[in-house]
RNA sequence: GGGCCACUAGCUCAGUUGGCAGAGCACCUGACUUUUAAUCAGGGUGUCCUGGGUUCGAAUCCCCGGUGGCCCA
């Protein structure tokens, strides 16, 4: 702080940084980079090189060095540690397979090229050529002949040992955090393995991937509020979609039988462990199916995916062991509920559900639907208590607007949610596709919706009158991708599956202005 | 929306009763041709989240605000 210009306090031999010292001291370890970028400059070489022909990987030069002692190879990855001990050299190389150690002698890359080294932070991207050994301490090495630069790192890694844990950081700078964590990484490697694990079983069952518009004039298919957007050459005010089902359905009317997408939904709602306000839904429908044919490839396709991606249809979650193999507990709603001493069935009136509600502690809001209350009451106390994975069943009618009715018992639907660790991961139903009862539906909602209701269904006149050209008897399912693979992975937080969730931006960070013009052409 | 907690060096964290701002890693200088959290000698690099207040004196106590986490709605 008080220091004056010479910014030097015992002779710092800086190559080439004199700078009168701006704004106080602080910046020393960002100068340091930045004059070892000016120095391989000043060498004629350019801190930012081209492509580099990479013929091995450095874990799988790892696991084979025996095998390739005295090969040649070129391997090129991000310096994440310098052990330098005057004429020799050692540096940790990681890149995507894995990691091996640098060995690097004066007298084999010749003393210009080890002068460069001087230059060299743990964060750089290089490219090195040489040959796979053993060092005396038994250590897979490469023994460095060639060493190149190819792309300066100007900032500072964090702690190589404890990595970057300041979730907050972690979540704004993901690529440090992939840099730096590797549990962060296998988790990211992890997801894309499940899902294209999910592509290909349901490809194998004759589905075909199909994408549907994500913005539209009516957010239907669930219930949630939906964001808006607007197009300004139309003029026209726009939601992002919060499903897929409904244009999914008129592809089965359109004759396509199985289809299926994978993408991101957006809710606006909260945000929570469990919830991002954009998250990556699979839906798929199954013509001539029902929900039991949904029930069954549910718990099939899980425990393929888990077999697939980790070996295993055994996982722990949060300390518990998960078993995923089929079949699965299927658990009727109104059983459930008799566990905790409700009895749906002898209901007479809304005002009795409330005071069952109230005994049992559960807070439903004013002017709700008796089935609402059902659904309020299985989700408080039953949902916790189901770790291992169970298909929660026949949700009440006025919950579940677009499943179709149980003929013997018509208060409620064939419905179902797959539960694993307490958690929703899914919804799905025998579809409804009597086109006058949905209209019926639909019009129950809207008037859930003139109660202030604002994620109750909106009318759809469009599907209706793709469901009047007819829809095959269908099942259909709708599976959160994220939930999934947080169980699969052993991750706490949705956060922790996604890789840019969403987070309150800092200052700097947004585009949008007060009082933006949405209308605004722009450029 | 409510409650609780956190925010200190690039990173991970200490900081006592209110009394000079600390450690490890990273970084800088020097030594070192098989180390691996290399080692050895020397060096502290800071808007203590922001802004007020109390006080002779605030990282510490009080208030407004910010961001995040957990729990609840």
């Amino acid at each position: 702080m008080a220091r004056g210009g010479d910014g030097v306090s015992g002779g710092s031999g800086n190559t080439s940084d004199h700078r009168p010292s701006d704004c106080g001291g602080g910046g020393d370890l960002l100068k340091s980079r930045r004059a070892n970028l000016e120095a391989l400059r000043a060498r004629g070489i350019d801190p930012y090189g081209d492509a580099f022909e990479v013929t091995d990987g450095a874990g799988h030069v790892y696991e084979h060095v025996d095998e390739m002692e005295d090969a040649e190879v070129s391997l090129a990855g991000r310096i994440m540690g310098i052990r330098s001990h005057g004429k020799v050299t050692f540096m940790d190389l990681e890149d995507r397979s894995g990691h091996i150690q640098l060995f690097i002698r004066r007298n084999d890359v010749g003393e210009d090229a080890y002068a460069v080294l001087g230059f060299v932070d743990i964060g750089d991207i290089v490219g090195v050529e040489g040959s796979p050994f053993r060092t005396r301490m038994g250590e897979p090495s490469l023994r460095v002949q060639q060493f190149e630069v190819l792309s300066k790192c100007l900032k500072p890694l964090p702690d190589k040992y404890h990595g970057l844990t300041d979730v907050d950081l972690r979540y704004r700078q993901r690529y440090v955090d992939l840099m730096v964590n590797r549990e962060s990484r296998d988790v990211f490697i992890t997801r894309s393995r499940i899902v294209s694990a999910m592509r290909r079983f349901l490809d194998d069952r004759g589905y075909l991937e199909v994408e549907t518009p994500m913005m539209a004039t009516i957010a239907g298919g669930a219930t949630a509020r939906p964001f808006t957007t607007h197009h300004n050459a139309l003029d026209l005010n726009l939601y992002l979609r919060i499903a897929t089902e409904l244009y999914l359905k008129r592809l089965v009317v359109g004759g396509l039988e199985r289809v299926y997408e994978i993408g991101k939904v957006f809710r606006n709602e909260g945000i929570s462990t469990r919830h991002n306000p954009e998250y990556t839904l699979l839906e798929l429908y199954q013509a001539y199916g029902d929900y039991e044919t949904m029930m069954d490839l549910t718990e099939n396709m899980v425990a393929h995916i888990a077999e697939e991606t980790l070996g295993t249809t055994e996982v722990v979650y949060r300390g518990e062991t998960i078993d995923l193999r089929p079949p699965w507990r299927r658990l009727g709603m109104v059983e459930a509920l008799a566990e905790h001493g409700v009895d749906i069935r002898a209901w007479d009136r809304d005002a009795d559900a409330r005071s069952d509600a109230r005994r049992l502690g559960v807070t439903v809001p004013e002017g709700v639907t008796r089935g609402k209350i059902i659904d309020e009451m299985v989700e408080e106390l039953v949902l916790p208590t189901l770790v291992q994975p169970t298909f929660l069943l026949d949700h009440p009618v006025d919950v579940s607007p677009l499943a179709k009715r149980k003929p013997d018992d018509p208060q409620f639907t064939y419905r179902f949610e797959p539960v694993i660790a307490g958690m929703e991961i899914g919804n799905a139903f025998s579809e409804l596709n009597d086109p006058e009862e949905q209209r019926l539906r639909f019009e129950q909602q809207l008037r859930q919706r003139e109660r202030g209701d604002d994620e109750a269904h909106v009318m759809d006149e469009d599907f209706l009158a793709a469901l009047e050209y007819g829809m095959p008897p269908t099942g259909g399912l709708g599976l959160g991708v994220d939930r999934l693979v947080m169980i699969l992975t052993d991750s706490e937080s949705i956060r922790d599956v996604i890789l840019f969730p969403l987070m309150r931006p800092r200052e700097s960070e947004t585009d949008f202005e007060e009082g933006i013009d949405s209308s605004d052409p722009g450029s």
